[in-house]
DNA sequence: GTGGTTCTGTCCCAATCGGTCAAGAACCGC
DNA sequence: GCGGTTCTTGACCGATTGGGACAGAACCAC
């Protein structure tokens, strides 16, 4: 009984998460983000809150999305663990390097931006990086399991470092790294990962 | 013949790159510069120019600052040339969990802020991180010859891959990554980049 | 001392900031 | 078609933004 919304909610996310994405939290500010959604200001006070809600919105649909690509990337059958994560690690390195605007990953972005006074996006960085390295752990263990994982150090830790060496990956392309520079910081991973009598078997 | 400044050119560029480094470029206003500097805007502006200005400079010199800085912990004679990079990683993730503010590092949170809109920040932060691995890639030469490094890849592309994780951790830190997995991190990739045989036998 | 030059503090500016609000429009059960 | 509710629009708010203007203060060669 009361008048319906004209907006798509997913769209008007979708055009403020580009929109901060490209200038940042503060950088953006809520004309942008009127004229990029096409939004009146009541509309969008009203729908999604102040600026800071509508960040903190998209950067909790965007870490939760994020999550859920990265599973789907590398869950499956344990013969091909390492395979998937070699897959993912140059796709993710051929995605950074090709993003024409740079913009990268908004995770990141964010959490740099952000992490250092405000709470709120510090723990869901801190929860996204957590669950992320979650899905690398799955993975690894089923690669050793299978003997396709170097073993001086526990899954756990490698997972930490992968996920230390991705967003690694992010940081440099964002500062112009080549598709090159990048894939072989993809393939040198890779090649690290492999268990020891077979990089030494490799080597004769 | 001049009124000569009544300030040290030194410690109001420490004082911005404080003020910058808490709060980033958009989320640092002139003012936070003249109350941090303890300049009138007239000062600030007669001797350093624009906001922008401001900011170049503060990041110049610390991208300056940063590369002397690793080349002080790596620089040295080619057998311990391995155990100096351990040392400086494992610094590297202490000091990044022990950073009671989290402020991480000015470079990256410079990079992620404006390297996408702004060609001058993002020239700076890509040469900072070219210098940067020709530093790794010296001291992973070194190593190499000395015989403990990982034959899997490349020296440049080691070097980068290390660059990588330094990053990743940069990164993990920022988001409330504890001491001890950073910790982790370090020693992960130092085990990672120790020979082939040298692991093999370990495993004995 | 005096002139020339630079520095310093303060006031001022138009523009923009995040956010609010009132007035009207659109809908549905009735 | 009418009432109640929610939505949209756009004007508007005080505060703050980056930047500049300007008058006076401090200095040194002369």
């Amino acid at each position: 009984m009361a008048r319906p919304r004209e907006f798509d909610e997913e769209a008007v996310l979708s055009a403020a998460r580009e929109a901060f994405w490209v200038g940042g939290y503060e950088g953006t500010s809520m004309d942008d983000l009127t004229a990029a959604t096409g939004l009146g200001k009541g509309s969008l006070y009203g729908a999604f809150g102040t600026k800071h809600d509508v960040f903190s919105r998209v950067f909790d649909d965007y870490c939760r999305h994020i999550v859920t690509i990265v599973e789907g990337a590398l869950d499956g059958p344990p013969e091909t663990a390492m395979d998937r994560l070699a897959t993912y690690l140059r796709g993710l390195a051929r995605r950074t390097a090709d993003d024409a605007d740079r913009r990268g990953c908004l995770l990141a972005k964010g959490t740099a931006e952000l992490a250092n006074r405000d709470p709120v996006i510090a723990a869901r960085a801190s929860d996204t990086y957590i669950a992320l390295e979650a899905v690398l752990a799955r993975t690894l263990s089923q690669a050793r399991r299978h003997g396709d994982l170097a073993t001086v150090a526990t899954v756990p830790a490698l997972a930490r470092t992968v996920l230390a060496t991705m967003r690694g990956i992010e940081a440099l392309g964002k500062a112009g790294a080549s598709r090159q520079s990048l894939r072989e910081v993809a393939d040198t991973t890779i090649a690290l990962l492999a268990p020891a009598q077979r990089r030494a078997t490799a080597r004769t």
